[in-house]
DNA sequence: TTGCCTGCAAACGCTTTGCATGTTG
DNA sequence: CAACATGCAAAGCGTTTGCAGGCAA
């Protein structure tokens, strides 16, 4: 994997510490550089199969890419769609559930959907 | 919300139990009775709004449906992407956890992914 | 210099929408 | 009869892909 400078550039962004889609990093990023964003997908994609960050899919059905961390929830706000991290204690429980299922889990996802405290007042 | 034979026809599909997509569905009914996929997305999204049916999205970014039951997770195979239920006990904790974030929840969504019995070998 | 990476443009797949027609209540 | 749901076709949107040229090693 070689060095170039849209893939650092996608690199500084995401270790802001952001849940962004392809679309807001290629908008942060093309002020700056010339830059596709199907390069921008590309190079997420290569760095999601090296588990250097991670994809998750919003309500909307828009890959969301951030950084991986330690195991964690997100809340998923409905109104401006802001994605919070939440510390996840459950993982040993979710790892037995799925052996009693006699599943092998490689990976769990916590989503709690509902209204920001910035956006509480809309619904 | 008027009654005709493809909405319910989509709806004695969901009713069996399962986790669906829009084209899976649509090729279910369209032996039996000339229907159009748009129709399928439609009806699935009134009753989505309805609270009738729940939509959730499967990790390649695809809509799936299923009847609204008790809380529950998922377990979704990577590999033959078959979507089982799980009992829910977790509703407690993460109620606790979106109230110290000052964060509204309406819902949650427990995913867990790996490999179900079936596919256990191939990874 | 070699071969990976990029930009560009086009294709793709899922989902939504506009419109004329058909069906329900 | 009026309102609404349907089928059809086209558009929309996020994402992927093929290809020729450019750049890193």
């Amino acid at each position: 994997m070689r060095n170039t400078k849209q893939k650092t550039a996608i690199k500084e962004i995401l270790e802001r510490g952001g849940h962004l889609s392809a679309e807001e990093i290629y908008v942060l990023i093309k002020n700056k550089m010339k830059i596709d964003i199907s390069t921008i997908y590309r190079n997420l994609n290569m760095m999601a199969e090296n588990s250097e960050v991670e994809k998750i899919t919003n309500p909307e059905g828009v890959a969301i890419y951030h950084i991986k961390s330690e195991h964690h929830g997100h809340l998923i706000c409905r109104s401006c769609n802001a994605i919070f991290e939440i510390p996840c204690d459950l993982c040993e429980q979710l790892h037995t559930l799925s052996k009693d299922m006699s599943f092998v889990d490689t990976e769990h996802v916590v989503n709690i959907y509902g209204y920001c405290r910035n956006c509480k007042g809309e619904k």
